[in-house]
DNA sequence: ATCAGTGCAAAGGATTTGCATTACA
DNA sequence: TGTAATGCAAATCCTTTGCACTGAT
């Protein structure tokens, strides 16, 4: 089961930074490599939450969070609202997000080219990478067409300003 | 002067949105524009609270920062221990970060092929964008070394373990 | 004149931390 | 056994907000 290899895999790490593993660690990897998409602290603690045999506290999330992003195993996509937002990285394809800032939606796209190249920005630098993220904020097609037009009604009183 | 160009943009862009470009928002576009690199909201703020002849609040500031990142003015380069991190986008030629995550370390670099790609995916997506911002954590050259060493000791270990 | 912006201080909310306790290694 | 991790609650710290007042348009 592939959870298993992940869960070895944090053991590694943790190993190799001379931490402790504990279940409650175990658990924490366990629970997001189940989790299919996006995940902040606070969903991933209610989700735990909720299991019988399964106790944690939110510190020891928080605690948890950074050794993960830094084994490469999760990485921050973006911060939403002060929020961090994170998911798993495994059969996911990476990707990168669009992101509007008048409505908020996200779009996903990924793209073999960038990947490249930034592995190309990494080994010119020396650098081992652990976690990349592109986001890109702006509008998307249906505010950018509002905002267009409040802008054209303006545009003459600008003219004239100039 | 070229401030006086920001400014004016500045203003323009307040206007489309039917706001206000009040002396306040004036005085925190020529700090910004007389920073080379990278500033956070606290480090603003007190190099405006410096000047005699400026008077500005935090909660000012606060209220602005979004503002000029979604004018495209200046863009959020990077979290920082939850401080949002910005700079003013003109001479500096666009630019992303190498970030690492034992020593802190920001390493800049840009690329054209990665601009160019990232537009490509822009117009793919109907996307316009205001901000982009690529971050890849990971570790230095002399921080994967101190690692790789560390590892090495341990590899043995593991090996027996598998 | 109107309605957005400002400053202040208080509120908010995510994240961190101190401390006593527990439990890996 | 010794050292790191946990859990809880309190503390932090960045950021946002309510409100009364000011000022740009």
């Amino acid at each position: 089961m592939r959870i298993n290899a992940e869960i070895e895999k944090f053991r590694k790490y943790l190993k190799g930074k001379g931490l402790k593993f504990t279940p409650e660690r175990k658990n924490i990897v366990k629970e997001i490599f189940s989790i299919n998409g996006h995940f902040d602290v606070e969903s991933l603690y209610r989700r735990m939450e909720r299991k019988k045999n399964v106790k944690i506290s939110l510190a020891t999330i928080y605690r948890t969070i950074p050794l993960l992003v830094n084994s490469g195993m999760i990485r921050e996509v973006l911060r939403c609202e002060g929020r961090g937002v994170y998911e798993n990285i495994w059969g996911h394809k990476h990707h990168d997000h669009l992101i509007c800032i008048n409505c908020g939606k996200v779009i996903e796209f990924s793209d073999e080219r960038i990947e490249k190249l930034q592995q190309e920005v990494c080994r010119k630098f020396h650098f081992r990478p652990v976690e990349y993220r592109l986001g890109i904020r702006g509008y998307c097609e249906k505010c950018w067409k509002k905002r267009e037009k409040l802008y054209k009604s303006i545009e003459n009183d600008l003219h004239s300003q100039e």
